[in-house]
DNA sequence: AGCCAACAGATCGTATACAATTTAACCACG
DNA sequence: CGTGGTTAAATTGTATACGATCTGTTGGCT
């Protein structure tokens, strides 16, 4: 099976970077179905470098939890087992929290002017149709989180939600059933509105009950079809 | 200037993780000074494999926060700046008291016997004199934290730790100045009696401070030498 | 026909080769 | 004697080459 079609960029200046960009874009925003091999040589084609910094690219996403390598058979958009699912959010859970009350201590008024534009944008995705508008509203979901995390004004803190937002995504690609975070956005203007009344205390509580809502409008049931290799011991 | 000494194991059958195994240990444990360069033929040399793996082994450190890969200059054990520090800092105080929390909900009467074990030989180390026995003492230090860690069950956030307690020794060994955890090791003690006694609350409110005192004891003043490059914007 | 073995194609792992950039040395010049 | 610019060495960035491993197929054997 041929590796599938990734964005074709005119290729003027690539370098490991932006390949790795590109494909993690991919990934989250679902243009790449979990599970789906990427070749070397055949990714390698489509952006005009060699494997050398093929390799390169796959190597960090695998980092990132990604993409999983797997020794002698090439990479694979990660297939997030209901475990590894679990733990995902479980750290979500762990972290947000703390997250939430150090972003509050550096909030100003522009900030709630930035996270509340970003709920319309948010609202307003909800309400259209179609698979882009639907990339869009799970894109603008993970942003809100994301945008907690850099109001902290913490690097190193941003970079781990940046993983676990992304890998969320591929968890919900896999295991996601209803119309999503339809409830999610509601969630996300109580929890602005909490810290916005200086009730900490709340805001961190709704933030844990909205990722348990998140968890529970999964449906995990192993075996979508693939991990027979590692069911079978590796 | 050649790059300092890594240990020469005898190269039976290398590969890019035990390169990178080796050369994390060799940062955390400070046999390699932070700012030394990290050149790929002088280490490649040192394993007897290409350049080839150890750019992988080097891009996995810069992806860790151990290393800094310029552009056309090369790879430097990581210098952290103290802003840099702080952020490390800011972000176990976010994250340490979910880990403690979560940790307690699964701890059973052996786990308190192997954190008991563990500051029994924190404790030994403490008195001991000697270059050895301090890096001991700071390496069991930071295996308090990575053993609670572990004891959530989740894999996601262990590695977070990991990366964590990693960076924190490298800012340790640059800003660091008295005889260090001396008052650590009492606190550890504390934390593990209050979660014993199920108070969780006043086991989290230690943690924090704890994590404060360890900050507290550097002397993070700029400038020890090296930054002069970014100093001047790139 | 069914099964096992040998083979061929494809893909990955590692090393090497070459180009681009930086760093250091050297020498002319003020 | 210090300064600036040109050149050579060293180092990194990228591509290619070759060996190892895996996968799928074919052909012979029972």
């Amino acid at each position: 099976m041929k590796t599938a079609a990734l964005p074709d960029e005119d290729p003027i200046d690539v370098s490991t970077q932006s390949i790795r960009d590109s494909i993690r874009d991919a990934i989250v925003d679902r243009r790449l179905a979990p599970g789906t091999k990427l070749s070397e040589t055949d990714v390698g084609a489509l952006f005009n470098v060699s494997r050398t910094l093929v390799r390169g690219a796959l190597q960090a996403l695998s980092y990132e939890g990604l993409v999983n390598v797997e020794k002698n058979r090439g990479a694979f958009v990660a297939y997030p087992s209901p475990e590894e699912a679990r733990q995902i959010f479980a750290t979500r859970r762990m972290i947000e929290p703390g997250i939430l009350r150090e972003a509050a201590k550096h909030m100003g008024p522009s900030h709630f002017q930035h996270l509340r534009q970003l709920l319309m944008e948010e609202g307003r995705l909800m309400g259209e149709r179609g698979q882009t508008a639907r990339r869009a509203e799970i894109k603008a979901s993970g942003d809100f989180h994301l945008m907690l995390a850099s109001m902290t004004g913490n690097a190193v803190m941003q970079r781990f939600m940046d993983e676990l937002v992304a890998r969320s995504s591929l968890v919900i690609a896999l295991y996601g059933q209803s119309a999503i975070s339809s409830c999610g956005h509601q969630e996300h203007q109580d929890i602005v509105t909490a810290i916005e009344r200086k009730d900490l205390d709340h805001a961190c509580h709704l933030m844990v009950h909205h990722i348990d809502h998140i968890e529970a409008d999964l449906d995990m049931r192993e075996n979508k079809g693939s991990d027979l290799r590692e069911a079978f011991k590796l």
